[in-house]
RNA sequence: GCCCAAGUGGCGGAAUGGUAGACGCAGGGGAUUCAAAAUCCCCCGCCUUCGGGCGUGAGAGUUCGAAUCUCUCCUUGGGCACCA
């Protein structure tokens, strides 16, 4: 360290001064959010976390990112609400109980704590006194007020629905608890059973909730597609088939109505009621729906599960042609949810019919064919795009060569003509099912009575609260079995009732949250002049892995607290921006036990490509998510044991965008921690400068100090985190490689200290002191560049040849066309590729490139 | 099976129609040191006959010009309604 004169240098030690800022911060109470009037308020929220107990580096990208956000915010003059609560119901707390004992309630707050405790460290700008936990009775309370109003509006009914049936354990189990189509537990074949449950009708808003997704402009463009899929909106023909038996009609839906002249056979749902009624009468019947009943509920199991078909023996006629008769066959591939749950198949254009028809034999008949290519279908249905155009088979509107959009049109516009169907409009939308047959959820505050049915709860019963003794030694919900739980009076009659066991979905905690935080503490679920003061959330950052669900359902949260009262219009939709950032990755180091199943080691126990403790060579994986089976975890703790917090903020966010996967490494940690430490001693060497010391280059340092504010800021400004980075490494090597004098170097080093400070808060902090800052430094105003300092005098144009670089030329900013032109003409690679002909074109794009074509 | 993304040097990535590889890691060379660590400086896509040629998962297309736009395919990741 005797490179430089100067006084003893010191030591970056991130343990003390983080420490130091942190304590700093919470004494002058920076991160309290207050209502005021005097400066635009900005409400950054990342998705809160589940308590698992330990926090990982995807909690430390995550929060890091909201804090940039809200820290830069700060320094630009805004009200930030910054909070900070944990997702706290939910099925790892009774997994826990039921493998280690304890109480959910018990493991829940223990991680809370846990993880409150690891999480301060990172210097985050949380205002702390607005924490909550959804499994706290004043949250969940407030949760049930919610569901009340709600089922008062109308907006909550029961019906039956599938779960996941475990015929051992008797018990409901959760799609994750469903292994290959077996209970996790049991290891016995799991069936589809219905259950009576409840529902939330967020069908009602399908069409304003898809619509409304244009309004959302900072929203990442492919989350609004997966969401206008997922909604599903589609148009097709409704119609019904007649029987040739006395039986009603059977109604199907259709998005494809132009190809009813190749139909094959009309297939119903295992679980339509035809299909029902004759499980009742025949065994063969109910051993096949039995069949069908296997596996799992999720589409995925469903879609790929083997096609199974029962001809029920019902007949058809074709709308179109009364002598024509079809097949009634129920098939395991048709969802009753959606539509009508009543098909009809056309083989040559869907694969799936195609499949089914060729198992069982059924017939195929093409109705249209390709243009230029016409063959009738084998093996592979033929699906063109709707756009396309295809030439047309005995169509019987009278098409010949038309699109499959025209074709669709037509044939709806017919059927209304001829009465026998009509065009409607449907949704993929299915109605939210909150009922979960679990314990450690909020209770659905609703009591069964003999007499008056089911009967909500009076509001100043809330909470109804969970009860503390339960036990987990059996399958099943623990509420069903309470000796006295159940037991109420009820609120109309007051006669003797029983309470609703069901608790809600963990999702319905989640879709309100964001609006709880604006009033935490209050006595109603929200309080309109906080609402209306902090809503919307500015900025809402959080994982790809939530784009549909969490989102869908908080949009019809804000819609529904609307319309019972509890959040202004203006916050129908609740998340004016979202950002959508990456996952955490490490390689994974794997060896072999005696019978060749792999061990995995984690990153602290391996060198250089050996298990420290045994030698052993590791296969290296490649990077994937951070997960504790695979042992490729870095714990954040013992990182910022090591570096400091400012290190890992530092990491996390410079390595890759923000909305990609960062992989995590030693190497990289440790090369931004000795980056930290490198602007620490600069600003020592900086500080320890005779302050009249003249220099050369003060312009200089100061033009390229001016251009990292406009970069930096415009990558702060657009997620560019990572591009943010890359400046300021630049401009640390500029300014440590610069002659300035003293007041120039002082002035670039606080300068980069500021806009190092939403990444690295406390080690700007220090520096901004060091160098005589006033203040703190979050509280000093962000550098804005001056212009001034910005505009360049000459630019520097590419010259390229039929497209490939070949040469440059250093010109003055604004000089004419022409006078580039004669400038790349007279450059030598022009010359000597142009051979004393003339160029056949030539490109000028001032001030960026000129092109020459020979 | 269906829906949505991503693919660029040895590695993470930059450039969103205009100089491909900014910045960082790893690697190589040098300075300093008794030596090492640390630090500092320089080099660093591939091939080359030193003219240049090739190069952004593969193949085609649009354009004066494509990593960027279009189509097909491959691979990897996310979601599929009871994981959160």
């Amino acid at each position: 360290m005797s490179y430089h004169e100067g006084p003893q240098m010191t030591r970056y030690t991130p343990a003390e001064i983080e420490a130091k800022w942190q304590d700093a911060w919470d004494k002058a109470g920076v991160f309290e959010a207050k209502r005021s009037a005097d400066k635009p308020k900005y409400y950054v929220l990342e998705m809160f976390p589940y308590p698992s107990g330990r926090i990982h580096m995807g909690h430390v990208r995550n929060y890091t990112m909201g804090d940039v956000i809200a820290r830069h915010k700060i320094a630009t003059g805004h009200n930030v609400l910054h909070p900070m609560g944990w997702d706290a119901f939910g099925m790892p707390a009774e997994n826990a109980a039921m493998a280690i004992g304890g109480h959910p309630k018990e493991w829940t707050y223990s991680n809370i704590a846990d993880m409150r405790s690891q999480m301060k460290p990172l210097g985050l700008s949380i205002d702390w006194s607005r924490e909550f936990a959804t499994c706290d009775p004043e949250y969940y309370g407030q949760q049930q007020a919610l569901f009340l109003d709600m089922l008062e509006a109308g907006l909550v009914y029961r019906k039956n629905a599938v779960v996941n049936w475990d015929p051992v354990d008797m018990t409901v189990l959760a799609n994750e608890q469903v292994e290959n189509g077996r209970g996790w537990r049991s290891g016995a074949l799991v069936e589809r059973r219905e259950l009576t449950q409840w529902f939330f009708k967020i069908s009602d808003y399908a069409e304003d909730l898809l619509e409304a997704l244009d309004t959302l402009d900072n929203w990442p463009a492919k989350v609004r597609l997966m969401q206008e899929n997922w909604i599903g909106k589609s148009r097709g023909l409704q119609f019904s088939f007649e029987r040739t038996d006395d039986g009603a009609p059977i109604t199907v839906y259709t998005t494809r109505p132009d190809t009813l002249m190749g139909a094959s056979f009309v297939g119903i749902s295992p679980d339509h009621p035809i299909a029902k009624a004759m499980e009742a009468e025949s065994d063969e019947v109910a051993a096949f729906l039995a069949e069908c009943r296997k596996g799992g509920t999720t589409e995925e199991a469903v879609e790929t599960a083997e096609k199974l078909g029962m001809d029920t023996g019902i007949r058809v006629k074709h709308p179109l042609n009364p002598d024509w008769e079809l097949p009634v066959w129920i098939a395991n591939f048709i969802l009753m949810d959606y539509g009508t749950g009543a098909i009809f198949a056309c083989p040559a254009h869907d694969q799936r019919d195609l499949d089914f028809c060729r198992k069982y034999d059924l017939p195929v008949i093409d109705t249209f064919m390709a243009l230029d290519a016409p063959k009738p279908v084998e093996a592979e249905a033929f699906v063109p795009p709707k756009t396309e155009k295809v030439r047309w088979i005995n169509h019987f509107a009278g098409l010949d060569v038309a699109t499959g959009e025209e074709a669709i049109n037509a044939t709806i516009d017919k059927a209304e003509a001829e009465g026998w169907g009509e065009g409607v409009t449907k949704f993929r939308l299915r109605d939210w099912g909150l009922s979960r047959q679990r314990y450690w959820g909020c209770p659905i505050p609703v009591v069964h009575c003999d007499t008056c049915g089911v009967v909500p709860e009076k509001k100043e019963n809330l909470p109804v609260r969970l009860p503390d003794d339960v036990s987990f030694d059996r399958p099943g919900n623990p509420l069903d079995r309470h000796p006295t739980w159940r037991s109420c009076t009820c609120p109309k009659c007051g006669g003797a009732a029983l309470r609703e066991t069901d608790t809600m979905d963990t999702f319905v905690d989640s879709s309100w949250y964001f609006a709880r935080f604006t009033a935490p503490r209050a006595e109603t679920p929200t309080v309109a002049e906080d609402a209306a003061y902090w809503m919307n959330v500015d900025q809402y950052i959080g994982g790809i892995e939530h784009a549909i669900l969490h989102l869908l359902y908080s949009r019809f949260f804000a819609r529904a607290m609307n319309i019972t009262g509890h959040l202004p219009k203006s916050a129908s939709e609740p998340f004016d921006a979202l950002f959508t950032q990456g996952m955490v990755t490490h390689e994974i180091y794997q060896t072999r036990d005696a019978n060749d199943r792999p061990v995995y080691h984690l990153p602290e126990d391996v060198e250089d490509g050996k298990v420290k403790a045994t030698g052993e060579t590791v296969e290296i994986i490649p990077s994937a998510k951070m997960s504790k089976s695979k042992k490729n975890v870095v714990d954040p703790v013992s990182i910022i044991d090591a570096f400091g917090a400012d290190t890992a903020r530092w990491f996390v966010l410079s390595d890759s965008p923000p909305e990609r996967d960062v992989e995590w490494t030693a190497s990289g940690a440790e090369a931004a921690h000795k980056h930290l430490t490198r602007v620490w001693t600069l600003c020592d060497k900086i500080a320890a400068m005779d302050p009249d010391a003249k220099g050369e280059g003060d312009q200089d340092l100061l033009r390229e100090m001016h251009k990292t504010i406009r970069d930096v800021t415009l990558g702060l400004e657009s997620f560019g985190f990572n591009a943010s980075i890359a400046k300021l490494y630049a401009f640390t090597n500029i300014l440590s490689k610069s002659k300035a004098g003293a007041a120039a170097q002082k002035e670039a080093i606080k300068v980069l200290a500021q806009l190092m400070a939403p990444m690295t808060p406390h080690l700007a902090e220090d520096i901004w002191a060091l160098q005589g800052g006033e203040g703190l430094i979050i509280h000093a105003p962000f550098p804005v560049a001056d212009e001034a300092m910005l505009v360049e005098a000459t630019v520097t144009l590419p010259i390229q040849i039929n497209g490939k670089r070949r040469g440059e030329i250093e010109v003055a900013k604004d000089l004419p066309k022409e006078e580039v032109e004669k400038l790349a003409l007279a450059h030598e690679a022009v010359v000597r590729a142009l051979d004393g002909a003339a160029p056949k074109k030539m490109i000028v794009v001032p001030g960026r490139i000129v092109n020459v074509v020979v």
